[in-house]
DNA sequence: AAGACGAAAGTGGTTGA
DNA sequence: TCAACAACTTTCGTCTT
């Protein structure tokens, strides 16, 4: 497997410490990468910190850099939403060389016997038929709430880091993937709420919850508060609102905060507020229930939040 | 008639003893 | 484990445009 390349992913995981940058052996800092072997080495004591890398860079040599820069890998990107990530190779079953020309019937027994063996390592663990089946759902499951592909890649890995911490054991797969795809979508700011998640799962709230939080235990992943303010443009694109009128929702928000009358209220009906508020003083005026049901809150909800940022900011409404 | 408003009672989650 | 609590929801009658 490739798995220090997969988890170590500083782009995934920000707050997380990437594999030690020293040698475990001697303590130096002098690590080096040996591409044509696939590993991270200590240069003093010659220790393999990391194996099978995968190679990222020009598959070809290049002598310019502007011949470094046209040439790339070949072959489908690594990806993390594939059972293999990407790396899988196919046996032809066709007894036939490039050239259509039959087998030797030695050759084709060779080829025979890599059938055989390919067949027998692929798809064989529960390792990877439980992650064919979890990649199956995230593909419905991001599909059906229009999640790009960032999320998705980001949603697989933590998935995998679940099977490797032994902890989807006893729990559904389906929860344990609308939670990955949670905590994904949260780190990826682009957050969704858990109730939109759970409709589209057979999933109840309160289980999602409970495989979140474990997520985030057991894997040391830290996930800053959802901010209202990622909300905005969301609701904005359903709501079909002008992107002056998101800036000033955002502008109220931050005005709002600074006023601490944001903290422990619930961010989707914070953004609710700022926007309904925006939408009139911008002259594109939608109505709370229409604001709400948007953000999946109560029109009552919209209209505390928002009594209270009138009032503590001073916002005239003209009426 | 639709939208906005506010009161009252109920609900699910968090906190602290 | 339980009570207190804050935030949110549901429901409903009333007011405004």
């Amino acid at each position: 497997m490739v798995e220090s390349t997969e988890f170590t992913d500083t782009h995934f995981f920000p707050n997380e410490s990437i594999s030690s940058q020293e040698c475990v052996e001697c303590g130096s800092a002098e690590i080096v990468m040996d591409s044509i072997r696939g590993e991270r080495i200590c240069s003093i004591c010659g220790l393999v910190i990391t194996e099978h890398l995968i190679d990222t860079g020009p598959e070809w040599r290049a002598f310019t850099s502007d011949e470094r820069n046209k040439r790339s890998r070949v072959g489908s990107p690594v990806s993390c939403v594939v059972p293999s990530m990407g790396l899988s190779t196919m046996i032809g079953w066709e007894n036939r060389d490039i050239y259509g020309n039959k087998l030797s019937p030695k050759r084709r027994a060779q080829i025979y016997r890599l059938r055989k063996w390919q067949i027998r390592t692929r798809s064989q663990g529960s390792y990877e038929r439980n992650l064919s089946h979890a990649i199956r759902e995230l593909e419905r499951l991001s599909s059906q709430l229009g999640i790009h592909n960032g999320v998705k890649e980001t949603a697989a890995v933590i998935y995998r880091r679940a099977i490797e911490k032994k902890l989807v054991r006893g729990r559904s797969i389906e929860a344990m993937v609308a939670a990955s795809v949670y905590a994904g979508s949260r780190l990826r700011k682009v957050p969704r709420t858990l109730d939109e998640i759970a409709q589209c799962t057979r999933v109840n709230k309160k289980e999602l919850g409970r495989c979140y939080r474990l997520i985030l235990r057991e894997l040391h992943i830290s996930i800053p508060i959802a901010s209202p303010v990622d909300f905005i443009s969301r609701f904005s694109e359903e709501l079909k609102i002008s992107g002056k009128t998101q800036q000033r929702a955002i502008d109220i928000l931050n005005q709002a905060k600074e006023l601490g009358i944001t903290a422990g209220k619930d961010p989707t009906g914070l953004a609710a507020a700022s926007l309904y508020i925006s939408s009139i003083t911008e002259g594109e005026r939608r109505t709370q229930r229409e604001i709400a049901e948007i953000a999946r809150i109560t029109e009552v909800t919209v209209r505390n939040r928002y009594k209270e940022i009138v009032r503590v900011l001073g916002i005239k409404i003209a009426v």
